[in-house]
Formats: C-alpha cells, sequence, structure tokens
DNA sequence: GCACCTTGTGTACGATGTCCACATTGCCGC
DNA sequence: GCGGCAATGTGGACATCGTACACAAGGTGC
C-alpha cells in the first residue's frame, strides 16, 4: 500500500493545493467526531504531508479550525438556501415570507441533525477574536443570519408583523430556533427519538410564529 | 514556599476527601476557561497529588468532566431557586406564574453571562452516555427544567395557559432561553455591549409569553 | 542562469492522558 | 492488641499531541 485511504503520495514535492486540501480534511474529521476530532496530526497524515507543513497555511490548529468552522456555516446557509429555493410560489405575499421562516427554521434544525459535527464546529469558539463574516456564507452570499433577516422583512412588507416589533426579531427566531438545535444534539434532549425531535421543532415553529 | 496556591502539603498519606477536591479544583478550572481547561494533570497538580491519583476515583478525564458538570448544573439550578425565592408574593396567581417563568428565565441568561464557563461545562458533551440526573438538582431538589416544567404548570392551573398547549412548552421556553444564552456567551452573539444583551434578553422574554 | 522566496521535511521538546507495578495505611476479624 | 487485606496514593513509562527551529527542494523574477 502506499499510505493511508484518500492520501496518494504524492510525486511533486509542492502539493499545490494544501491550504485548500487541509481544510477538507479538516471537514471530514470534524463530520464525525466534532471540532475536538481536528488533530493537526492527523489533517496532515490525511493529506499525505508532515504536520508542521500544516504551519505554511495556518498560523496553528485555532487557524485552522477557524477556517473549518466558516466552511462549515457556509454549508449551513447553502442547505438554508436549497430549502427556500424549494419552496412552491405562493400568491399571498403573508404566507409566502411565513412559509419562508419555516423553511428556515427546518432545515437549520435538519442539519444540526444530520450533521452534529459540522453543526457544533460551526459555533464552536475556538479563540475570543472572531470575524464571523470572513466567509460564512451560502452560494447565495448571504449568511444564515441574514437569509433569516430578510425573510423577517419581507414578513414585515407583507404586513404580518408590525414594523415595531421587527427589531430584535431575528434574535428570538434564532435563539429558539439554535437552542432547540443545540439541546437535540447535544445538550439533555439528545436521546430524543427523531419522531419526538420533529414534534418538537413542530411545537417550536408554532410557538415563533405566534411569538414573534 | 510549599507548593502550589492552594495546595498545602499534606501530612497524612491519605487525602481524606479527594475525589470532592478533584471536583472542586475542576470547577476552579472550568470556572475560568471552560470544559477544555480541565487538564487531569492540573487539577490533581492544584490538589497537590500525582496525576494517577485520580483514577482510584474517576475512570478517566471524562468521568471527572461528568462530575463537574454534574456540579456546574446543580448550580445553575441553585441560581434558579433563590431567583424565584426572592420574588415579592403576588395575589395574582397569572401574574405569580407567569413571574416566575420571567425570573427562571432571568436567572438563566444572568448564570450564563457570569459564569460562562460552568454554563459551558454544564450543557458540554463529555460523551455519549450521559445521566442527565445524577445530582444535577439545586438545594431544592429539582433540577433546573423541573423548576421550569412546576412554572409551567401553575400557568396551567391558574387558567393563563390552556391545557392543550401545555405539552411541549417547556422545550419552547428552554429551547429560546438555551438559545440566546449559548449565541451571547459563544456564538456569534457574543461581543454584544451588556445593555445589548440585557435588551435582546428582554425582547426575548416578551416573545416567550406571547408565543407559548 | 542564478539568487531568492515559498513551501515542505526532519528533529526535537514539553505537555498530556493513561497503563502498570509498587508503597502506604486504615480497618477487619481474631 | 495484631496481622492481613482492600483502599488509596506514588513512580515511572509510553504514545500522542501541538509547535519551534533549522534545513531541503524547487518555482520565479531578474
Amino acid at each position: 500500500m502506499t499510505s493511508r485511504a484518500g492520501a496518494r503520495k504524492r510525486d511533486t514535492y509542492r502539493h499545490g493545493n494544501l491550504r485548500n486540501a487541509l481544510v477538507q480534511a479538516g471537514l471530514e474529521l470534524v463530520r464525525s467526531g466534532g471540532p475536538d476530532a481536528v488533530v493537526l496530526r492527523e489533517v496532515t497524515r490525511r493529506v499525505g504531508v508532515v504536520p508542521n507543513a500544516a504551519y505554511r497555511h495556518f498560523a496553528d490548529r485555532n487557524a485552522l479550525l477557524r477556517a473549518i468552522r466558516q466552511a462549515s456555516l457556509a454549508q449551513l446557509a447553502a442547505a438554508m438556501e436549497t430549502e427556500l429555493a424549494a419552496l412552491p410560489p405562493a400568491d399571498d405575499p403573508v404566507e409566502s415570507a411565513r412559509a419562508r421562516i419555516r423553511a428556515l427554521a427546518t432545515s437549520y434544525l435538519r442539519f444540526a441533525r444530520a450533521e452534529p459535527g459540522l453543526f457544533r464546529a460551526a459555533f464552536s469558539t475556538t479563540d475570543m477574536a472572531d470575524t464571523e463574516n470572513e466567509s460564512a456564507d451560502g452560494p447565495g452570499g448571504l449568511t444564515a443570519f441574514q437569509l433569516l433577516g430578510a425573510a423577517l422583512d419581507d414578513l414585515v412588507e407583507s404586513g404580518a408583523l408590525p414594523p415595531d416589533r421587527r427589531p430584535g426579531a431575528e434574535y428570538f427566531v434564532w435563539s429558539a430556533v439554535h437552542g432547540l438545535a443545540v439541546l437535540l444534539i447535544d445538550g439533555p434532549l439528545r436521546g430524543l427519538l427523531p419522531i419526538q425531535a420533529h414534534e418538537a421543532g413542530q411545537r417550536l415553529m408554532e410557538s415563533i410564529e405566534r411569538g414573534i
């Protein structure tokens, strides 16, 4: 055998695309094991490079983790965009705006449950200084947070939400959905059966709509 | 000097109360640095004992971390109980029940912001198998979750909440509060000024009351 | 064609979690 | 009282980890 699975021995001295390869390998690790699974030596091992090579592209393990986190956030945003795009066109602007918010919440929760590792990584605090918007957007160029904000704006525009209740609304919606996601994937609500989790999600979205 | 601060050299061969001392030292570490700061060797160092001594009381680092987590949860529950106890007596049972829920939410958020390390530890996933109720209760014998459940029951009893909306209500309330707490202490909402954070909390509690 | 800057390598160090064998001692039945 | 045993603490060792420092390889610009 040449080396570890997926790490074919390179014939060129230079790798050519190391930085990106490291992030990809890191994503694999994070996917099955969360942020703690991102072991620098293992990442470089998978890419077929010596540990120190990573230091030519990242200041330290934390910097690599930050890049992986951005990529995870981008995947979340992408999943949300996809869900939005799949929404059937609606005539009623009110119902349309509501449907979009539901879709965003649904895809957020689904992503968290389908990819808990990525989700954990996306919101893990690697260290205090974070850029928060470096490249966390999806293909459409909007972050998850911005997608939510836009949907809420539409809700106001459609007349379903009084403008004076608009400020701070994303904090409430986001908190509720994020909270359930966290409690489900590694809080005390982990262990809930998929059906129960789904019901909790439905119940949550009802209350969000009422409380917004 | 004898040894590290707080770790006076013991004259007896036996420590006498090692298990507890380890948890206490662990709590100190977790308090300023979160779960990752719980380094087994450092914990034993502080207690003035050799690293391996910990293995007489905990299977491994994870087991120690679990104990610390339980203690953190207990502190959270205690903070919530204290807040409840400080509530002025009210005649109106509806308003009384509402006030209790607000008090619980407030103390939850305050605890998260005042003790982010403990809070993170309380909800960190050390590993998959968790007991969830081993000794996570406060002095009153109720966990944070149970305190919330009781307040919601009272809300139903007072007539302010229709019984058919009771099931699953704690999931909603807990999710919303927990979500904001997490976003504030190590999510993208960290960095909010204290005033802003407080406002977000107020706004959240309004929406919770409306959406419940 | 050659010096240089970038990128990958080799070696090394201190720290960590945990294993195994050994030391110390409180407590039990006698 | 006392002798042995189970409980508790110690010492040393090992693999692994993040990372620092010096060196090698090789594209690139003059």
